[in-house]
DNA sequence: TGACAAATGCAACTAAGTTGCATATACTCA
DNA sequence: TGAGTATATGCAACTTAGTTGCATTTGTCA
């Protein structure tokens, strides 16, 4: 049966914190402000097993890495390619699309992932 | 000023035959099949420069690390879970998505990577 | 054909992520 | 509440994708 240990419930409490995706390095970083002792491998570990268990999304954000956030309610992400920003963004209109693939292609979509780059509000003019 | 060297123009060839989006290990056996003297570090290089280029578009399909396919038209794709099938996918309302997304936001989007992950028709029932 | 910039190859490196195995610890139940 | 045990952790060593510096080769054009 799953336990809950110091570094679970430290993870979880910094996804909680955040608005951003994070990856590993930035939880192993808040994991030693809070003087906790760890190791890579087991926020590896801690993050699949959330993933599996479906409590965090996983992203790709093209830098050669992932990054993971809590899954509350779906939504996709604007990237700023000058600060690097990142907003949510949510919509509905991915649902209709994913009907018409299996209404004309007869492929079931079990998830999607959706990502614009570009440049935000603050970078432009 | 740019050169077409062997390496490149079979490259090329090879992105133009392909379907589905390729790594950069399958360009190398690729070469190796042709044989080409090859080396992983050439095989980068020559990617990049197509990437930089806008020749081809880089995919990440959760699998930590790139695929490469040529920059025909733009669309978006359809990943087996069962069997990794990738299927190409065609569809115009993202445009109205990013449209949308300038007028609500500002945020100006440039490009965006759209996959959908499922069963195709083949691998249910 | 020769000069020169562009392209390649090699070796060594970095960074993300994984594996095997020994040790530590959260939880259960007597 | 304390011992036993499965779960979680830590360490070291590894794999794989991708990068860098530098010396050598090669395509192109005059």
């Amino acid at each position: 049966m799953e336990r809950k240990t110091p570094a679970k419930k430290t993870i979880s409490e910094f996804l909680n914190s955040t608005v951003s995706p994070v990856d590993i390095e930035q939880i192993i970083e808040y994991l030693r402000s809070k003087n906790l002792k760890t190791n890579k491998v087991t926020v590896y570990r801690i993050i699949e097993h959330f993933y599996k268990e479906g409590i965090v999304t996983r992203l790709e954000l093209g830098e050669g890495k992932f990054r993971y956030e809590l899954n509350r309610n779906h939504h996709h992400h604007l990237i700023c390619q000058k600060c690097g920003k990142i907003e949510d963004f949510k919509d509905v209109t991915i649902q209709e699309l994913e009907k018409k693939i299996f209404k004309q292609r007869g492929f079931l979509v079990k998830y999607h992932s959706l990502e614009f780059f570009g440049i935000c509000k603050n970078c432009q003019g």
